[in-house]
Parts: C-alpha cells; structure tokens; sequence
DNA sequence: GGTATAAGGGACTATTTTAGTACCCTTTGG
DNA sequence: CCAAAGGGTACTAAAATAGTCCCTTATACC
C-alpha cells in the first residue's frame, strides 16, 4: 500500500544508533543489542548502508561502522534509494523512452509527475528530522508486543535474537 | 522501492477507459478488450472501484459501468485507496497512540510527516491529469513487446486473454 | 606470529504479499 | 425464462521481501 519495507524502516533505527565519523564506533552487535534486531539482519542493512555511502565502517578486531557525515545530511531519499533501490512509483517510470509505442503507456507516464513530487518530499527530510520527535514520547524500552494496541504491528519484531 | 502495485496501475488504465455517468455504460467484457487486459482482472478491479464510491455500475443484461463522476473530481489518492488501502509509509503510520509506548516506534512515528506530504501530492493530481498527457504521444496501438526496449516492462501485460 | 574479533560478500531459504483465476449467486432486459 | 452482465468469495500461483548462513578478509592484542 505505498510503504516502504520494513527493511528500511529497520535501516532508520539502526542509523539513529550509529556515532557520527570521529566519535566512536558501533559494531554491527552493539547495534543490534540497542536496536533489538537480529544481528545478521542489521549486518546485512550495515553493509548495503556502507556501499550507498551514507555508512563508514572499520574492519578488524576493534572495527564497526559510523555515520558517514551528520544526521541534518542524510535524507529519506538517500535512505530509500540505499535499501530499495532508486524510487520508481510505476514500473515504467525509471525507464524513459522506448514506452512512447506502447499505447496503453499513455497512462504510466503521468504517474512520473507524481513521483516527481514524492522524491521531492523524501529529499527534504533528514534523518535529523526523522529521529528526532517533536513531542517527545514517554521513553519506556524494553516493553514488547504485550502492550501494544491492535493494527499497530510492532515495526521491528523477528525476535531478539 | 515504493512504488504503486500493478492492479493500481491497470485501475487507471480501466478508468481512462470508462464514460462518465450518464454518458453511457461500458461492460467489463467491453473494457477488457480496449485494454486488452484479462477480463477476470478487469471485473475484480472494476468492482473494488465500485465499492469505493469511484465508479458506478448498472446490473442486467444491458448493464456496465461508468465513472461516477468526472475525471477531473477524482483524485490519485482515491485510487490508490480504492486498490490499496490507505497509503501507509510504514506498517504504524495507520496506527495512533498504542505505540508510543515502544521505544523503537520513535522513528516509525517520523515517517508519518512524510506519509502526510505525499498523500497531498496524491490527492492534487486528479485521474484527468494523469490521462492526459502533456506531449501526445504518436497512437500506435497494438504493438506489443517487440518493440519494447529493455528496462522498461510493460505496465499492462499479462496476456490478452 | 597466532588468535580472537569484526566487517565484506554472496548464496540460499522461508515467508509474505501480490497477481491472477474460478466458481457460484443475483439482477434484469428481451 | 434465458442469456448477459454485475456481485461476492475463495482459491492458486508467482514474485518480492525478509531473514539466515557460510566463508573470506582485515586488524588489534597477546
């Protein structure tokens, strides 16, 4: 229903966890014990984060990763095209020409306008923006499924390892 | 990657096709055919639309459907509804308050502001805007795959029953 | 140097969602 | 009363997502 995968909404947690290039450094298991997330999973988000640039890691014995530059400087955008892939709202519109035969195409083509907007609207918000709540919720961790409502799934489940 | 289902896609197809109330009916055998896609498809569209309030359709043997009001009253947003369900950028932005008790629903609760901002972007485009096309394209139906180029899947496939 | 720790990369499996089909019922014009 | 058309539901198949595993490479510390 027009929503990202759970994956990138796992990605903005783990990103929310991450110390800023210079300040330290998280490995892949500290984060999935402040993120509540299996480890393989949030290595597996780390990684493809590290290759789309928005990530800096260091190997070896005391390695792990950090954010590449501050959270004011990562947008929706970036985020979503390092996990899903570049937004295409149709199909057709991350192509461009060679649909113009394709009659019924008519039609796919204008969905390009909205994805115009939408792109626009991922790109002005920042993580910053993201993880930081205007109102700030009663901070209660480690409570699970137990309390939560009905039609609100959990967004980061899958067992803590 | 965000992007808007198939069925959606061939929803605004299939309405595209229609008249408007008044101006007649078009069967779904009928509709099927000009869109040349499967007519089993086209009905459970056809007939999900008309649950949601955006077509209307008259029972009996001279029966069909038309739109239920002009294309320029019917929004990108109420298609999607329609076909979709409420957009929803992360599984909790449907939900309200239960989760504020989860700490990692902090940063789900973020993406709702941009759930807001494109659900705007999709309730000002209207079905009129997205059938018309700004630069007419040269109408060359009938031609199918072979002249597709590559990357660019067609958006109405499936076969022509 | 050897070993423990941590990231890198790829392949594989399972689950969930989406797409497509089929069946049977109700309505209605000729 | 029958043929054509919509209404509803349930089922099947295919594809995308999510999650796991295994092995390699790099680095710190003993």
């Amino acid at each position: 229903m027009l929503r990202i995968s759970k994956l990138t909404d796992y990605g903005t947690l783990i990103l929310s966890q991450l110390p800023v290039t210079g300040s330290g450094l998280a490995s892949a298991g500290a984060v999935s014990a402040s993120t509540r997330l299996a480890q393989p999973t949030v290595s597996k988000l780390l990684k493809a984060m590290v290759r789309a640039g928005l990530v800096v890691s260091t190997r070896g014995a005391t390695g792990g990763y950090a954010l590449a530059r501050p959270p004011a400087d990562i947008s929706a955008a970036q985020i979503i095209d390092a996990l899903e892939g570049p937004v295409a709202i149709t199909e057709c519109s991350s192509a461009s020409g060679a649909c113009s035969l394709e009659s019924t195409c008519r039609v796919g083509h204008a969905w390009q306008k909205i994805n115009i907007g939408i792109r626009r609207a991922l790109a002005d918000v920042s993580l910053a923006a993201l993880t930081t709540d205007a109102e700030p919720l009663p901070q209660v961790p480690n409570l699970r499924s137990s309390v939560l409502g009905p039609g609100c799934r959990v967004t980061s489940p899958e067992r803590a390892r």
